[in-house]
DNA sequence: GCGCTTTATTCCTTGACAGGAATATAATCG
DNA sequence: CGATTATATTCCTGTCAAGGAATAAAGCGC
């Protein structure tokens, strides 16, 4: 089960908005604060929780922090989601038999390969 | 992506736990109030606040609510964690090549340790 | 209807968190 | 060292959410 730092720190919508530019790469502050429209300070107090919920890493270079997104955290969401996520396929299967209306349907295969566990 | 409501639901703990009581079965909320150690009238609460986040359903049984999880919100969680699941599965592959270099290799070639000052 | 049980809601207080402004720290360069 | 850039931290304030106590509402049995 995550953290419940990692859970309060993606509870922002500021915060989402920042690992999702760090998704794309890697960024310095600098960036981030002209991506998000907010102030610096606030990017910055914004950073700070998500380096403690260990959701992101800092490089220097030079005088400037460039922060990349660490993957490990998400690992532990995905974990905790796992239980519930059979319950979902579960139901998807059987709205699906049910209903069958599915015209551009996704291959709802009972086992879902997608993640290498 | 998940709707605001869904990450603030589940980003208090109390409610991840009932969340995880209703994974188990579905149940009246009188049976929530005792597994949780909450008062009654907290626990209505973080209900209504799972359910306004789609996260659980009601049914009506005599004068008892019995609460049951959707699963359909676990899917917009599942599908915002998608891209970052990516990521993830990019570095543990990173890191398993790495491991699974053939090491019958005797002769390896170490980093080359002239470039660096 | 009346009581009884079960759950929801309101009122109130308290604590936590976000944001802005100002300031401090760190690193680079001359 | 002093100036400059880039980032972090502190102080303050307003907002919002959680928890408890009391109360309301809804459904059931008689």
């Amino acid at each position: 089960m995550p953290d419940a730092t990692l859970w309060s720190a993606l509870a922002d919508p500021h915060r989402r908005a920042i690992v999702a530019l760090l998704l794309q790469r890697p960024r310095p502050v600098g960036e981030i604060v002209e991506a998000c429209g907010l102030s610096q300070p606030s990017t910055s107090k914004h950073l700070k929780v998500l380096r403690e919920a260990g959701l992101v890493r800092v490089r220097q270079d030079a005088q400037r922090r460039v922060y990349a997104l660490d993957p490990a955290p998400i690992a532990e969401l995905d974990a905790w989601l796992a239980p519930y996520r059979e319950l979902w396929n579960r139901s998807l299967d059987a709205l699906g038999r049910r209903l069958d209306e599915t015209p551009d349907d996704t291959s709802h295969a009972p086992e879902e390969p997608t993640t290498k566990d």
